[in-house]
DNA sequence: GTCTATAGCGAGATAGAC
DNA sequence: GTCTATCTCGCTATAGAC
């Protein structure tokens, strides 16, 4: 069960050290630049697979292909490097979930926005890139997903997704005035546990339904979500009389 | 971030090793059971608050108060003590779910079982347990969620819960007779991952609700799961014409 | 059943050459 | 910017006394 520490080892692509003919800086012995993203991606490749607690420096510097001082310089501490690979993409995160939200609120013209955009908004952006970002999107979903329910590395996530979350929220209060506050939150809480949980175990599903669903097609798994959520929404209503 | 090692330090309980006056045993020389059991105990709350990796053998054996050496005397490896942690407590809760399937089955008369019966029997028991089970299951629910979306970690715990989630699965597919198997699976999946996610963060919904929520209050989680998950399994009812 | 002692390895981080 | 070398510490697991 423990993670096998042996097949781990990098495959040392070594990339050409050849820049990209876009922005040109100066003073750069090599390409620092390339280094660390490079250095990113496989710290979040190794942090989805193995956890916080079960990468070592190490074991990001051997799939790089250099010495561990290289990574200690790049990022200082091992606490930073985590933090720096959550920070990376939870910015396009938040981008698109805010451009989704000021469509949907276009889209309705100062009625309540329907639930099923509110929903969408959240979820497509994380799903989407999950299954058509690539495999750095890909890595990084799992590495949500996996450190999502350990509060110590909730609050780091938390720091960079809790202000759009609150943008959520305050629509969704305006889509059901009657809720409970409470309530609202909750069923948030709901489903951004239940989404986070099914990008992460592209295995599960499959075994209990002994094969039936494609891994690769979390896409499909969307198509579920968005009613389920909505209704789950709906159903927290107080009973209108 | 990174876990703190300084305070985990054991409170020494060093409890009188007085017998518990029900099965009388042989051959041992102080109680091996008893210490089998604490050690689990002080496991479970260390593997709840740090994972896998964030704890090793020595913590649990300072927990103890007592060398490294016995731990490995009483489990062999860390592996071992890992799954029977998830082990010792399975058991209970498989009882108490089938029992609740049971009884809605006799409820509903060998007409289908309502939905509401199927998520409660399955989420009641895991929730209750976390709220007024005591500090033991409390760190069991904190540890099952800590891990279950680590795929080498939920493949152990899995282990021990496939079977009773088949039976629900099996129920939930004469409920909803006229639904795709795939988006039964998915809307159990779905469930799951959103029960464990509110235990699992006592602290998150306050955060985003502004201190609304009383952390310790999980019961007050279930009644917004029991709405939200029914109408969420309905919502996947393909349109009856 | 529990202890002390230790083997043997891997961890994170730093120093200083190039 | 990258390397080699090394410091210091913690890790899992085992050996053997009591």
């Amino acid at each position: 069960m423990t993670a096998n520490p042996a097949p781990r080892t990098s495959s040392r692509k070594k990339t050409t050290p050849v820049r990209q003919p876009g922005v040109a800086r100066v003073n750069a012995r090599r390409d620092g630049d390339e280094t660390r993203e490079r250095m990113l991606d496989a710290a979040e490749e190794l942090f989805a697979a193995h956890g916080f607690h079960g990468t070592s420096m190490r074991d990001v510097a051997v799939a790089m292909g250099c010495g561990i001082a290289l990574v200690t310089y790049h990022f200082g501490t091992k606490d930073v490097l985590f933090s720096t690979v959550i920070k990376r993409r939870a910015a396009y995160m938040a981008h698109e979930r805010i451009l989704a939200l000021d469509q949907a609120r276009a889209k309705a013209k100062g009625k309540p926005v329907p639930v099923e955009d509110i929903v969408t908004g959240y979820v497509w952006p994380f799903v989407e890139r999950s299954a058509a970002g690539g495999r750095g999107w890909k890595n990084y979903s799992l590495f949500i997903a996996r450190h999502a329910n350990s509060p110590e590395f909730a609050k780091v996530i938390d720091q960079h997704y809790d202000p759009v979350a609150r943008q959520y929220l305050n629509e969704l209060e305006r889509t059901f005035p009657s809720m409970p506050q409470v309530d609202l939150y909750y069923a948030f809480s709901l489903m951004v546990g239940a989404m986070v949980s099914i990008v992460a175990e592209p295995g599960r599903v499959e075994n209990l339904s002994s094969g039936l669903i494609k891994a690769s097609d979390v896409e499909a798994a969307f198509q579920r979500m968005l009613p389920f959520f909505s209704a789950g929404f709906r159903a927290l209503l107080p009973p209108s009389r």
